[in-house]
DNA sequence: TTATTTCCTACTTAACCTGTAGGTTAATTA
DNA sequence: TAATTAACCTACAGGTTAAGTAGGAAATAA
């Protein structure tokens, strides 16, 4: 496992904000509702968002959150890259190979180099926009 | 992380077999000191390979491990299937997306499932062979 | 028979993911 | 001003899994 529940939890709390296609604040609460989540969990996750200028929140009545941008200028590389742990498929690349003193002569290293950028390229070149596209064949962005 | 020590170690093991470039058993007490892993956790994982019929092994004096396939003809993905618990970079996706029952609405499966298609692509386009060139630009395989 | 080396089962430890709990601060509305 | 709403903040708990250990049994060769 790679991309854990906190990652997935994040993309689906994004993709809720942006469908409900309002410039109000959305509350959490309705957000776990629709979701089906915890409001409690999505809550410490949401945060990693509004420090990461992704979203930002409003509090008090009338309040909620709301995007900041609108949906095709998010990557889903952007939202998991706050929320994930590590985005790295080895532990031998975490701080760009510094742990790990093999590194230099390890004939894996490369590979798994590669890997990662197969994998960050992936994740770099699909916006929110598309993943609302996908499913519904519509467009909720501005 | 997504790949465990288990997968690398498995890799590394073919490679030190591929590397020896012979036709005899090699122990496993040679390996793990080549590789500067312990014996013994080596020892489960080169199980696998063996259940898994990618290696083969012999007990007793003069016993050891040894290939069965050129290496051109193992797949990094052939390796990391039978060492990892799990290849899917999400849990949505384990026994083809049968544990989730969001799956056929849920606008994130089909990213998902292309992410893993890109993975699993990627990973059974190398070959052991690859890796060896990669590092040396020679070719140790028959 | 002895040394070697794979094969097999079970166990331990530590870390991390997945949440929970409870309270505080800010904003709105009546 | 008082009450309500909802974000924000800190700390903790429980379960699962990765990572590695331990000890011995079976087979092979010298």
């Amino acid at each position: 496992m790679f991309i854990s529940t906190r990652g997935r939890y994040a993309i689906r709390i994004m993709i809720d904000l942006a469908e409900q296609n309002s410039s109000d604040f959305i509350p959490l609460k309705d957000i776990a509702e629709r979701q089906d989540i915890s409001e409690k969990y999505l809550e410490s996750i949401i945060n990693q968002l509004v420090k990461g200028r992704l979203v930002t929140g409003r509090r008090g009545k009338g309040g909620g959150y709301k995007l900041l941008k609108s949906c095709q200028d998010y990557t889903i590389y952007d939202i998991l890259v706050l929320t994930e742990t590590s985005l790295a498929p080895v532990a031998c690349l975490d701080d760009n190979g510094e742990g790990c003193r093999r590194a230099t002569t390890c004939k894996t290293f490369p590979f798994w180099k590669e890997l990662d950028q197969t994998i960050t390229q992936f994740l770099s070149h699909r916006t929110l926009a598309d993943l609302l596209e996908e499913h519904t064949g519509g467009n909720y962005c501005i």
